[in-house]
DNA sequence: GTAATATACAACCATATGGTTGTAGATGAG
DNA sequence: CTCATCTACAACCATATGGTTGTATATTAC
């Protein structure tokens, strides 16, 4: 799979956006957001994978914990993205804008 | 399946990336899409389908056809999902701003 | 050293996903 | 009317996904 599936698909859960939103506001252990979600310390575990296969986060390792952070560049690359695809939607408003332009030339010819 | 869940699920394959930049640029009956890919025309159906139920494009009938477009809204929809994500972030900067600021005042005092 | 905590990882299960083929109903062309 | 085209939909299949439990390893606490 490429990396803009990966991004999206990480982002298609409601408990892996949380997670996103947690650990872009701080720093938090696995274990402590397995606490704050109702299922097993495995299924988070495999959700804090799932965005860290997508670059969504990063792990390191303090102590015996996992700390995850997340990563500012990889949401912002979702926007751009998003960005692409509304550009070829601009750029065919503005092609539109073109034809009406002509037809106006037409009209005062 | 939220709504949000349904936006981003759409988007997590390049084929119905592909159609939706397709349908935002213009018009395309369905069997009109379904040339263009490497598979079934039943495929094609279930990723419009998909794109339908996020509400990432509308489908009309004309005639035997039906005709796709793109909802540009929907995209934005999405950008502005993400911008909210963005925002906690923001947040914890500001108030790392903060904490910094109030750390030279102790220096100072 | 022993016990508790944090993690990794495998095996398993039910359901969802992405593809296929086949059948049937509308609509347009001749 | 008849034939070809466009679409819808069901049935089927292989694999992926999201969850579970269980076991093993590393680190900290006492």
């Amino acid at each position: 799979m490429e990396r803009t599936d990966l991004l999206f698909h990480a982002l298609a859960d409601s408990t892996r956006r949380d997670i996103v939103r947690l650990v872009l506001r701080g720093e938090h252990s696995v274990s402590d957001l397995a606490r704050r979600y109702p299922m097993s310390f495995a299924a988070v575990q495999k959700h804090v994978a799932v965005l860290e296969r997508a670059d969504l986060i990063t792990k390191h390792q303090r102590g015996r914990e996992r700390i995850v952070r997340g990563r500012i560049d990889a949401v912002r690359d979702v926007n751009r993205l998003l960005d692409e695809l509304e550009a070829t939607w601009r750029d065919r408003m503005h092609r539109f804008g073109d034809v009406l332009a002509e037809a106006d030339q037409g009209e005062n010819r």
